[in-house]
DNA sequence: AATTTTTTGAAAAACGGTCTTCGTAAAGCC
DNA sequence: GGCTTTACGAAGACCGTTTTTCAAAAAATT
């Protein structure tokens, strides 16, 4: 037998069926002002008895306050953003708050967002891999309230971003002290901030080691943006670094995922990893420790239950209210693929 | 200069400063009654002016919709669901339709997702990878509404599941093709309804081969649920499966993120995939198409979007009320790693 | 017994909309 | 110039809470 349908009882039902006023359902259900332990009791047993949630909607709306908030990553693909997702949610458990997620389109990051956040009631955002600027940033606050904006730099407000060109030369520089010298490069579309400061790494990791750069031992991928750091990117990438230059030795891919397509690609050419090319991508997505790809860590986790925390802070108002911004250092991951001696732990 | 803090402006701020009535606003935004051309121009310009935007909970309140659903799926971490989250948000968007994402606890599943619609205000709910009762069905439908399950079978309601004895038996029908007998099969969990789901199809096409299945062939990576699909559970159990029965030539893991974690472990040990030991998985994630890992695909995002616009339906009602359910068969999909020859694609 | 304190009720405003009911004025039609 | 549409206002109920105010009843204190 299917349940009867039955309207939700609201506060009224409840203060009628227990004999109190509406106000004192109000008090018990929140603990606020003073309440006699019998009633109260009482009361406890007709909202259990009656199955009584107060809504959430008419909760909001008299407070508020809609204890949600609005989480932005650019696509539900890459299993780069997994462990942020998992951060924030871990963070957000204990706070009786909820969030809605909206997967950027690539191609119209902010429009999407602003749409989302136009329909959407939210009392904050986390937003992650979107490019910032002041005039957004503002239009951003008028929309959603606090923000908090994860892997882009933010002059104006709260932000955590990491220092894509430290990363990059690490990486660089790792592949040259396994001894090569004819090292490419695979990146992304041409208008993502990360494209050129990564660049700027590995230059200035080549030029450190008395390494001429090489414009074609730079390959972009796909051009499309949802797709530049994609496993098809790395793959065609690959291929043409190898017809630029087939003395190519080693090879630093901007993601993981790409660095995977990169490998099939050497695969298809006959060529090993590392014996042939050595191999490092980008992101430590979890995978790559099975497959024993080189990396460079970003703690997303980490970094996801600390930007949390500041934009609960920041809807509690329980902060100094000045801006906060970290530039956080990402961490060589050394595995088989790069050829290197691997640490104990793989 | 930051925006100057204001008050988010209201119908009544609009209706005043147009000229008109509240109800006249109302009637422009929504396009509903009767609206002259003229004064239409003129609310609309206001509202621009202004940056009027009709507070969402207000409207649910009002109208005792909140036009957004929860979706809960197992957990943030399988690439698994990221095609199946995809392929909801694809309908959703056309629909003004946000949702709220749940990851279950795999320790508490049913728990967790109460405690979450219990606090949530929400129409509907999508759920993936839970099992399904009867009592739980109802205790949902009370809490969220409408629900579409997804990846398991249930009597009550509408549902979208796989037939995973067949998926099974397709992979390992795959492997004896390839003039395999000695075949290992990597399984999760212990209650698990797609464990034994996936070994009965497994022993079928054994059996019909006329091979006698072994149960120290079957190997359980590692037992806490959250982990039974994982990397390293396919790692320990493959390396269980070596110990016990070293002749082995060939395995089949229940999901290709187990899969990646066997081949490293074959790696480790000195076996070459698929000289020594074919590999299948299931699943078909992205990345098995650049590892050449064979593998069962179940189209996520199709089926994701097919129930998301079910549900839809259920939420206007335009629907027949019929209990939907459909069983999908999946689809095998051969590349190098089962040693088979690979069709054109790849 | 007088006084203070605690607990509760009743009523209403507020949150920001939607929707309905009437009533009326302006425009369109023949 | 009478008749019908069409467009809109005014007012209020309603959605389910929270919160406040004021007063009264009950309990605890002296």
């Amino acid at each position: 037998m299917p349940p009867p349908f039955q309207q939700k009882p609201t506060i009224h039902d409840v203060a009628d069926r227990a004999g109190v006023s509406t106000a004192t359902v109000s008090r018990v259900v929140n603990e606020t002002g003073q309440t006699a332990d019998d009633t109260r009791e009482r009361v406890a047993e007709v909202i259990d008895e009656l199955g009584y949630r107060p809504s959430r909607t008419a909760k909001a709306l008299s407070q508020g306050t809609t204890r949600t908030i609005a989480v932005a990553v650019p696509t539900f693909t890459t299993p780069f953003h997994n462990e942020l997702l998992k951060g924030i949610r871990s963070r957000l458990k204990g706070a009786d708050t909820d969030f809605l997620l909206c997967d950027l389109e690539w191609e119209h990051p902010e429009a999407s967002l602003v749409d989302f956040l136009d329909r959407g009631a939210m009392d904050g955002l986390l937003a992650a891999g979107l490019p910032m600027t002041e005039s957004l940033g503002w239009e951003l606050q008028k929309l959603a309230g606090p923000t908090v904006l994860i892997g882009s730099r933010w002059a104006d407000g709260d932000s955590f971003y990491w220092d894509e060109t430290t990363g990059a030369r690490m990486a660089t520089e790792h592949l040259i002290d396994q001894g090569h010298s004819q090292i490419g490069m695979i990146t992304t579309h041409r208008d993502s901030p990360i494209r050129n400061a990564r660049i700027q790494g590995y230059e200035d990791a080549l030029r450190d080691a008395g390494i001429v750069p090489r414009p074609d031992r730079i390959a972009t991928g796909r051009t499309e943006k949802h797709a530049g750091f994609s496993e098809e990117s790395g793959y065609e990438a690959m291929k043409a670094l190898l017809r630029a230059g087939p003395d190519v030795t080693a090879v630093f891919a901007s993601s993981d995922v790409q660095a995977i397509g990169a490998w099939q690609a050497l695969r298809h050419e006959g060529r090993s990893v590392p014996d042939d090319v050595a191999l490092i991508g980008y992101d430590d997505i979890k995978i790559s420790r099975f497959i024993g790809l080189s990396s460079i860590a970003q703690n997303m986790h980490d970094i996801g239950e600390r930007a949390t925390d500041l934009l609960l802070r920041r809807l509690r108002r329980t902060d100094s209210g000045e801006v906060f911004s970290e530039l956080v250092t990402p961490e060589l991951v050394v595995r088989t693929s790069s050829g290197a001696p691997v640490p104990a732990k793989a």
